[in-house]
DNA sequence: CTTTACCTGTGTGTTACTCGTGGCTTTATA
DNA sequence: TATAAAGCCACGAGTAACACACAGGTAAAG
């Protein structure tokens, strides 16, 4: 009885099930099959992996990072080096992908704002939806009033 | 020669072609195709969907979001409220999501900080890499030397 | 023995593309 | 004119990290 079964595993370490079993499928996990039923059979040695891939994937490592890691590691070569390089690689992705979603979040805050005082309005077959044809970043107190720069309205 | 091929679209646009395929896959774009090769050919109908798939992409819109306003507007019906409601959706997602990779991007930031004062470690068995395994986000001068806590260095 | 509830592995779907493949076409060269 | 090199095309498959669907297995209750 010293082996869990994915459902258990996975609510001990509080994440899905599937999840449990997606790393199985990607190779993270290697667990011992049941050969009565082919159920997965997860030790502690496994539950250790597991706890390490959760860390890791919380400091932003990907899946496949994580699988280098453990690869090297089992190498019995110093994994650190690599885990260093990765890191400054991800923390630069990480900081671009911040940067571009909060310029679509302006632009989206932006937008809503400005849809406040417009109307809804019926498609023209020139225009799709003129809340979104009719939206240009460019600054805010340009067409404050009025729905759009068309005749639909 | 009022029509164009994928490449030269995608040239105008400055997306790529590949990208362009995508859209007429997924059925946002249904440009003609020429009987001889099967190619497809662009008007300036399609030209301006696309177009419009562009512009709702940049505030935030899911291609699904789109192909929903642009079923809507082609039945003759107003997609501006559909718009509201799905922007109010994407926009709180958005916002979770930039929160999340913050709240990463700090955690990966503390970690490498940490990171420069401590020397690389050989994979003991028992421990697969003490970077990440040593770092906990707990607070910062919280075993500021040494290396780890086990006795691997 | 049967019902019921839960659990399993595996296959497929998701998002917005990108890449690979085999073939057609256009252009350049001999 | 033949041919070779370059470029473009359509379509299938692959990507990240899971979530979901499904048919069947299993454990406890009655």
């Amino acid at each position: 009885m010293t082996s869990l079964t994915v459902s258990q595993l996975a609510k001990q370490l509080d994440i899905s099930a599937d999840t449990v079993r997606h790393y199985v499928r990607s190779g993270l996990i290697k667990p011992e099959r049941d050969p009565d039923n082919g159920y997965k059979r997860f030790h502690s040695e496994d539950i250790k992996q597991l706890r390490f891939i959760l860390q890791a994937k919380s400091l932003g490592f990907s899946l496949a990072d994580i699988q280098t890691i453990m690869d090297q590691a089992s190498h019995g070569e110093s994994p650190c080096p690599q885990v260093r390089t990765i890191m400054e690689t991800r923390l630069k992705e990480t900081a671009e992908k911040i940067k571009a979603m909060q310029s679509t979040y302006t632009q989206m805050q932006d937008a809503m704002q400005r849809w406040q005082s417009q109307p809804d309005c019926t498609p023209t077959g020139e225009h799709i939806c003129h809340l979104i044809e009719g939206f240009s970043n460019q600054s805010d107190d340009f067409k404050e009033e009025g729905c759009c720069m068309s005749d639909c309205c």
